[in-house]
DNA sequence: GTCTATAAGGAGATAGAC
DNA sequence: GTCTATCTCCTTATAGAC
């Protein structure tokens, strides 16, 4: 194979081991496996990273940054605060659909966390990450719609990753599709239920404006 | 090792491997590993049973068994159905809080089974099970609280397998507990709110009787 | 029925030629 | 820097003595 540099490499072997935790699962991404998708020797690995371990630390930074900026990037305001939450899970719902298997992946890189020893910080910084973008999302979605929360904000985030993580999961065993939309009918209820309209003849007239888009994919 | 039959020695080791499951995850559940948690030789695992793959299959039939039957075994009704409620998920998140390692061992069992060909229709039929399960246990609920849901029951069963279960991954991962108790008031105020009150003027004065308890572990 | 010993293969990691 | 060949360990599964 041809020459590149240590950064190179690593990053083609974490894009690599992506695909076959996507594709096959956490189980299934030995070393061996990730260098013949990258089409390298096993010895380049070695060469790149001290362990595989080292690299799954790396790996799950990588996608745990990349969800985090997709969340953010997709909130489409369908006028009323229940229809925007009720849109919002609805896409969510549709990329499972479309990819299972990306979302199987991201519950499994977590219960890796979870179970390696010294790694359980990275498990708290993924969760921290997901919350906290999805904080940010409910705010711009607030201000959009020209709501406010009755609750935190960091609630309100904490409870749509609760429910697309619990639909996720049934979704997955079951594949009811009709019987998670109305679960989400449920929760898009529930929280514009704690939204309350922001009394904006109290200043001038224009309303807050801001983001043009944000949620859609929620988290993961 | 001393003799015994068959079925003994499968379910002895069954009862092994739940325990080494629980204790140190999926991966870590080897053949040689069970048979040294049961006291064997390795075996004797392979006189029992024709593959581990197999015994998996006994092994995740027996826990989803088990788990349904402790759903049923406990609702205390404390007065008003959102208290009622919030009880039950509370209960459970108290089981979560003080036996973590058993409720990331449930998941990554039906990670087993999703990623296992051939045995999607156990994962399918786990969930089935969980949902039937605490479809009695809210029925039973309501009869005793003396209310009616607005929705069928099944979709309120459905509600809370999915907030436990988002529940559940969240605290696993970041361990606050505060937080998750504010997603379950949240959420039991939501789910109170999907009922309303029998007209138990309609017939004589009896309100509906039947059992003293059942909810509390709601599921797995 | 139950054991010890071993087969057969896959894993992570490394040595050493080029 | 990159490769092939190999080391060592651990896995499931089986053969064959008792």
């Amino acid at each position: 194979m041809k020459r590149m540099s240590s950064a190179e490499r690593r990053s083609e072997l974490i894009r690599a081991a992506v695909r076959v935790v996507g594709r096959d699962g956490v189980a299934a991404a030995t070393t061996r496996a990730i260098v013949a998708e990258a089409g390298m020797s096993l010895a380049s690995f070695h060469y790149a990273f001290q362990s595989r371990d080292e690299m799954m630390r790396d790996l799950i930074a990588y996608v745990v940054e990349e969800e985090s900026n997709a969340a953010m990037q997709s909130l489409v305001v369908s006028g009323d605060i229940r229809s925007t939450i009720r849109d919002g899970l609805q896409a969510y719902l549709d990329l499972l659909v479309q990819e299972p298997a990306h979302e199987l992946a991201m519950f499994e890189l977590l219960h890796y966390t979870l179970r390696t020893p010294g790694m359980q910080d990275l498990a708290q910084q993924q969760y921290l990450n997901y919350h906290s973008s999805v904080t940010r999302v409910v705010e711009a979605g607030a201000r959009t719609a020209g709501i406010e929360w009755t609750v935190p904000s960091v609630d309100i985030a904490r409870m749509i990753v609760t429910v697309t993580d619990g639909v996720t999961f049934a979704w997955l065993a079951d594949r009811d599709t009709d019987a998670a939309g109305r679960v989400l009918d449920f929760a898009a209820d529930a929280l514009a239920a704690l939204a309350i309209p922001l009394n904006d003849t109290s200043f001038s007239s224009a309303p807050p404006v801001l983001p043009a888009n944000a949620f859609k994919e929620t988290h993961r």
